[in-house]
DNA sequence: CGTAACATTGATTTCTGTCAATCCGAGTGG
DNA sequence: CCACTCGGATTGACAGAAATCAATGTTACG
């Protein structure tokens, strides 16, 4: 299924199958796009959301001088512009950044939906709430932290979502992004990036490279990163 | 009413009279509530939300170190805490600013609210999604800005909404924050924001003093900013 | 084999934080 | 009415973090 991943231990349970199933069917246009693709330009009207089912994708707001600010990063069960349902409207531009899968949801098609099945409005509400509170982490991030502790966030916000949608094996987590990446969602030159990698390295805490984070010391980590996993709202997990 | 200024010129006339008179209704427990007042606490399971009347409100993230971050500033017209409602717990604190007046309502008025008025739905989403898309501008300020256009940006923003909902005469507005304030949202040291703040005054582009801010060069402030407004969603407004 | 994208490292500059001191205005209490 | 206090604003000196500039290395791939 498509939704396997929806909302994955965060409150699934509250879908009847029912309604997960008239969902899934409401995905239509599944295909595969390459890596590096724009797929929405911004100030576009939108008549229709994204799903992703694997790969990674992103959202990003352009500078003047030709930087770019990661604004979110997309996992395989994430709607990844659905807030542009009521906003009909998108401010960034949305793009892939590995090879991705993606499924797409007609806004007419939610609006039956949600008519036919009122848990929906909440699920999807919800989920983008579950964006708009990584969005406040990421502010914390930015303002708040050290650049060893903005990219220690990083990875501990992402290792910690790929663990909740069962992507990773252990502490290894595959996750194909280059320095660039890390450096245009942290604010960060990627050269001290390469640096604070280097960093994280050698004191033992985390390992990024050939398309692989492998989390070494989770509580060192974290506790560089001042993280705690509270904002991504994990059924049972209020810490 | 209260709701006057509720998502004024963001769409307001697809309310019908008569589900905003429900939405006016169902806020209860109107009081003042005095500056620099934690209103609610990070790690809350919330059953209702806040409406703002009157003054300045804002939410904010506790670093480590006793830095505070603000997440979010609210100025009247603004739901506060309204993505508690399908969020059920708040990853975050909510304070006055200054003396404000605020008005509640509960989450299972809403919920009723809500199976009534279907369109209240749509335009409930929409305001949290406007909090998103503003959070998102602010991951930007923070992460691609340097500290003057930080500050600049944070005050075209507020400048903006002010006026959106009639605050403010031409382009000064009553803004009674402190410089400290502003340097917990632009993760800049207050000191830092006073150098800054007289470099603005200096080249003739804003004045922020005495709780007030007098925008004299806008075109100037947007720049230094890279400021477009169309993340605010201004009724007719893409640009 | 050559090229291009990405990663790595070093030298230097720039920006911003920290520390310390002073100033100012609004209240407060004697 | 005036000294006092206190929160906020202001300024300067200095230290530290991260950007920038410049090379070099590495890998994958056509």
């Amino acid at each position: 299924m498509l939704t396997d991943k929806f909302l994955l231990k965060r409150r699934r349970d509250r879908l009847s199958a029912e309604a997960l199933g008239a969902l899934e069917d409401a995905l239509t246009d599944v295909r595969v796009v390459p890596a590096r693709q724009k797929l929405v330009e911004e100030d576009e009207t939108v008549t229709l959301s994204t799903y992703l089912v694997h790969g990674f994708l992103c959202r990003y707001v352009d500078g003047r001088g030709g930087q770019r600010q990661l604004v979110a990063i997309h996992i395989p069960g994430d709607f990844v512009d659905l807030h542009s349902f009521p906003l009909e409207r998108i401010d960034h531009q949305v793009a892939t950044m590995t090879d991705v899968t993606i499924a797409s949801v007609r806004h007419d098609a939610l609006n039956g939906l949600m008519a036919r099945h009122p848990a929906l409005v909440r699920s999807l509400w919800f989920s983008t709430m579950l964006d708009a509170a990584i969005s406040r982490e990421w502010i914390f991030r930015l303002g708040n932290l050290p650049a060893i502790g903005r990219v220690a966030h990083f990875f501990c916000e992402l290792g910690t979502r790929l663990s909740i949608v069962d992507l990773g094996e252990g502490s290894t987590f595959a996750l194909p992004l280059t320095q660039m990446d890390v450096a245009d969602a942290c604010g960060l030159s990627s050269e001290h990036v390469n640096r604070v990698l280097r960093q994280l390295r050698e004191a033992q805490i985390l390992l990024f490279a050939d398309g692989r984070l492998i989390m070494q010391d989770w509580d060192k980590a974290k506790s560089i990163a001042q993280f705690d996993q509270g904002y991504l709202y994990v059924d049972g997990v209020t810490d």
